[in-house]
DNA sequence: AATGAATGAGCATTCATTCAT
DNA sequence: GATGAATGAATGCTCATTCAT
């Protein structure tokens, strides 16, 4: 599977590379992807020389932020699928993606913006996630409780467009359960 | 109330504000607000200085640019709203308002990211689409053709969600379809 | 033969452009390649901005003052050999490019770092000037004046290293003229 | 006099300090001064901290490898200075100088360039070279073979500029054979 | 009114040098 | 002594905006 043979890295330096990955995180979706690299490295507490050292490009700190969210989303999706009831596991796991994607849309567009094909280390994070996804419509739909003309892709893009839904509204809880009430009632047979 | 005082301006003057207008909606919309403001200028075929004569601020070019679209989503609103059945219109409208955002969404988030009151000037046509959408959805709920506890936000929270979902898949119709007959489908009452 | 359609350009920028040029030239040389573009700009007495839109690339600057100084040689060149004796051209002719090359070898070697085909644009001159002088000692070695075994090559690479060997002295005129003397007789058939 | 109080120096550490030495004359010389100090430490095997525990500037590393050149070239003009002829030593030792020096003007310029008195620690070789250079020309003009009224800051820009005639041909012997036969006979009396 | 040259703050990135491990 | 992570000043370049022509 080839892969970079990669030394362990120090104590300090691992401690250095989170706090800029947590830093990154939080600033990208909070306030965009043209926060500039000196501020993040400035909020992280380090010098903008020890950011490039750890991620060579700006374009590579946004691939390892969204990296490590896929990862994230793909453990997350691991454990819920190994859930008992098939129709619950999916709709558990569609609101657990959509409540962990918000903001991410900014950071995706960037990135299919920067180029070619960024997409090579996103490949494996997504390719996982999407086969973990398939897998629990896949269930769903043999329990009866998503319509089966539903494939994959519409499947990931209601989750886009819900997460965008529930940026649009505030923070009041009642207006989002809605928003999932008819995307829920919108996916069941009919 | 009632605007500036604009003097008519002059016919050569008007164009170049419509091609720089027409130059920008296109070219936000496909290759995202990065653009610089000069290269929009050279396609209109007009010089820097004239861009900015017209739009003080290259916020303001994106805001004239969410203005129209704004009015004429709301004129196209209008004309479905006139239409005879209530359901039926709300549907069409729901369909044809997304259609007309995609790739809105950026344009949307470059202005919220801009800062405080550049809705200033956007109030005027989301204040009067936002009515005619509010007169749309009240007429089907009365219709019985839309769960009654849905709220506009919520609906206009869907339309972003829907636009944004459909911004995800390709061309191919038919996935696209059945994305409009989840959100159809799950608005209708249960 | 090709080339750009070139606006005349305004009578300021021309003028900018001319200093920034001046400026670079005699920065380059005395001061090497080092120096920041934005130290070239001030000592224009323009901003950075102003230097980026006449030469769009610190190497297009380097560039640029290389052809200015390789189509002053061409010219030269030119008057030179128009002259009466070949020989007389030839030597007169030599020793003018000689001392107009002081400096300019770390331009050209900065240039040749730089890249693979900067010399699209130098090729121009280069091969006028190469012209000129092959001419030149065609003319010389007819007349009996210069070894018959030399070849354009060769001869070039005496003026780069007659150049050099100047350098390395001081202002004191009577070593360099020496210097002269042992390259002139040298190149004198034997 | 009799410079600092040095500890004779660990085994690996000698050997450490030759390799950085040897790496930085191969690439200095092949690819120029600006190699970033990380990759010579890189290619020698070595981390930068070691370097820079030998040589506590870039500069330093400059000079020492400038240094250890012109030691090499003391020793082997020597060598040749107590053979036979001193016409033969004379023309022997100015090809072999010429032939050792290629690729060493950038050195040289660079270290000019770095400021004051880099010329401190080359004093000491360069003194020796030119005491041996200047018995070499005395014995071959006293021989008649060299023009009289030629003096060693001649005989040296004639080194340098010879060095930099070659570097301009490429790698085929003939051409190159005829710039030493053209600066030979130049340098013989006339 | 239109033009496009000029401006300069701002940004990503590099690299000699230091210092904790 | 050796290591390499951290530092931050410096650099080339961009782009929204202004203003002389």
């Amino acid at each position: 599977m080839g892969g970079a043979q990669e030394r362990p890295l120090r104590a300090d330096a691992a401690r250095n590379r989170a706090r800029l990955l947590d830093v990154a995180t939080e600033v990208f979706t909070t306030r965009g992807v043209g926060v500039p690299t000196e501020e993040i490295a400035r909020i992280a507490g380090v010098g903008v020389g020890t950011l490039f050292r750890h991620f060579p490009t700006k374009e590579a700190l946004l691939e390892a932020v969204m990296v490590r969210r896929l990862e994230e989303m793909a453990a997350r999706t691991a454990q819920l699928a190994a859930g008992a009831d098939p129709a619950e596991a999916f709709f558990a796991c569609f609101r657990l993606l959509v409540e962990q994607s918000e903001g991410k849309n900014e950071l995706a567009g960037a990135l299919a913006a920067a180029g070619v094909d960024v997409h090579a280390s996103l490949q494996g994070p997504t390719m996982e996630i999407q086969g973990r996804l398939g897998d629990l419509l896949a269930g769903a739909q043999r329990a009866g409780a998503v319509r089966p003309e539903l494939g994959l892709p519409e499947f990931v893009a209601l989750l886009a467009g819900t997460g965008r839904a529930l940026e649009q509204l505030g923070a009041d809880p009642a207006p989002r359960e809605r928003i999932f009430e008819v995307v829920f009632d919108g996916m069941r047979p009919h």
